[in-house]
DNA sequence: AGGCCGACTGTATGCGCTTTCATCGACCAC
DNA sequence: GTGGTCGATGAAAGCGCATACAGTCGGCCT
């Protein structure tokens, strides 16, 4: 079913067609109903690749993310298609895995579809990708990685301060043997929380930090929990890289028979929705999505916003009951 | 950055370019290094309209759900996506958030990307909509929804074994007043499930069921278990539609001071990896994704498999610790 | 030497649509 | 009546690519 064989069932040319499909343009309401309803007929549907290469427009948008099954990646996810559909754009979404190659594939892949921008909320990236994407025309976000580039906004997290506030909290609750449970260590923005925490044992007297690494997924928390935990002695706080893994973590603590917050007290960070359903709730550090959605939505699908900005999101602590006075 | 400007940078013609970027043909290495080089400083992507319109064919198919939030549709989608890239295939997702009109401007989209095949995983569906699908020359494959018909494969869960085996293991431990937690009631296929459980109170002697409905989300979990926990008599037992659903539930029984399972059994369905992590264990029905998944593969991306065929899988109960003998 | 084959490359057409630009009445003001 | 304007429509030129087809050229067989 083309166009063409639209405008002939319908006696008019195929211009009058993609004007009705287009409803811009002046199309007598005679002319118009008819063309629709040859439409409705033949269930027609207008073929979407001949209809931006010949129009040059685009009206999707593109979203790369590190772990689809990480809330906290969905939920930023969520809001952006939520903005793009209200504003009338599609999003076609791209997960990598945390592996560099799916981004540079996914990148490739967005830009093949000349998309009205795109936002790469991801941990892994690759300087000259950045300077590839900036060297492109069209509106690109990133999320937690990239520097300041022409054509090219970028929205950080403060991990660093949220990583403060959390320590500082641990810390004055007596906890001096800490854990953490991170992945993909080798990542920037990731190795930024670590970093910031190292960094907090130099300002704590006595605060002395172990890591462990898996994947970031329940079990990975668990698995890295299990490493943790079997040390001795035993830290008596965990601090993990996200609510997943700290899920995680509470699973192996039950396992092991240790009371959460009694034996050992866990944190999380993202405040995801399951924080709160997690059993106890989990003490946690809670990043804006929504905020962050928004402003992907509002540099890609605006024309109104300078480019090139920088926006950082302050987090924030965020205590509930799996954190408590350190044992003994 | 297009075909045609390679080609005059390289100084051969746009066959030859779209030769060594369709590695088919046979190009000189000396030429095709040449071509290799340019693209490389250009940084040309191939526009994927002109390919696909170009080419006629797609090398993307489509996956629709109902709801991406809920694991497991995720985890059928990332099952499908794995097996698409390991085929050289890209895959579009759209998610419904089970509305019937959302289900109905995706799949015009993804017609209008004239994919290689569509899967519908949802809830919601309408039975002129896949007429309308099964007239199509692509291959659809749909999880859960629709008839046999030409060209359409179905893929179908035993909703009513599963819950039979659910009735029988909770009427065994003496529980004999149960609250069904569901959502979205008027849809086909989720109206199986608490049909099912209509039809067991015939069969088993003083069988009770008062049912609550409320959204798919962890929270929507909690605020039917809140509803139903609020009569009186109680419930002893909580059948929940999905994993999702039943850790909210668990979380509500904990607020309201319950022991699970000494107070108050609870199930889930579908076995998806949070209920391994939920607080305590959750008993659950496994639905087998990778199987369906694996199945939505072979009919989308293989023309040796017969279409117009209906898979039934089969469920089967996972006994963890949330549901013990009923009190008293 | 003539012919043929195969590897390589260029030319030209069209995929299905959008979008100028031109056309053609109809209608109004003068 | 003439010129001008505006609404409605058609004709045609691409958008960027794949591909059928037609060369070109060197090597090799007879």
């Amino acid at each position: 079913m083309t166009l063409q064989e639209v405008a002939r069932r319908a006696r008019v040319s195929t211009a009058t067609v993609s004007r009705v499909l287009n409803k811009g343009t002046s199309v007598k309401s005679s002319t118009r109903a008819r063309v629709l309803k040859v439409i409705q007929e033949l269930n027609y549907s207008p073929n979407l690749h001949a209809q931006s290469l010949a129009g040059g427009r685009s009206r999707s948008i593109g979203v790369i993310v590190s772990n689809i099954e990480n809330p906290f990646f969905l939920d930023v996810y969520k809001i952006v298609e939520a903005g793009a559909h209200a504003a009338g754009y599609e999003v076609i979404m791209a997960n990598t895995d945390y592996s560099s190659e799916r981004l540079v594939t996914s990148i490739r892949l967005m830009l093949g579809r000349r998309l009205a921008g795109v936002a790469a909320i991801v941990s892994e990236m690759d300087t000259a990708l950045i300077d590839e994407l900036s060297g492109q025309r069209i509106p690109v976000v990133f999320y937690d990685v990239g520097t300041p580039r022409p054509n090219i906004t970028n929205i950080r997290v403060d991990y660093r301060g949220g990583m403060a506030k959390l320590t500082s909290y641990l810390y004055s609750l007596g906890h001096r043997r800490v854990g953490y449970i991170g992945h993909h260590a080798a990542l920037g923005p990731i190795k930024e929380r670590v970093q910031s925490l190292r960094d907090a044992t130099a300002k704590y007297a006595g605060l002395e930090v172990e890591t462990a690494t898996d994947a970031d997924t329940l079990e990975g928390g668990r698995q890295a929990a299990r490493v943790l935990l079997a040390r001795s002695p035993r830290p008596t706080a965990l601090i993990c890289v996200n609510d997943v893994m700290a899920v995680g973590a509470l699973r192996e603590a039950r396992s092991r028979g240790l009371r959460v917050p009694e034996d050992l007290s866990v944190t999380g960070f993202d405040n995801v929705t399951l924080a709160q359903f997690a059993v106890p709730a989990l003490t946690t550090v809670h990043i804006p999505r929504e905020q962050i959605g928004r402003t992907i939505c509002d540099c890609l699908m605006r024309d109104d916003v300078p480019r090139e900005q920088e926006f950082v999101v302050e987090p924030e602590l965020v205590v509930r009951d799996s954190t408590g006075p350190a044992p003994r």
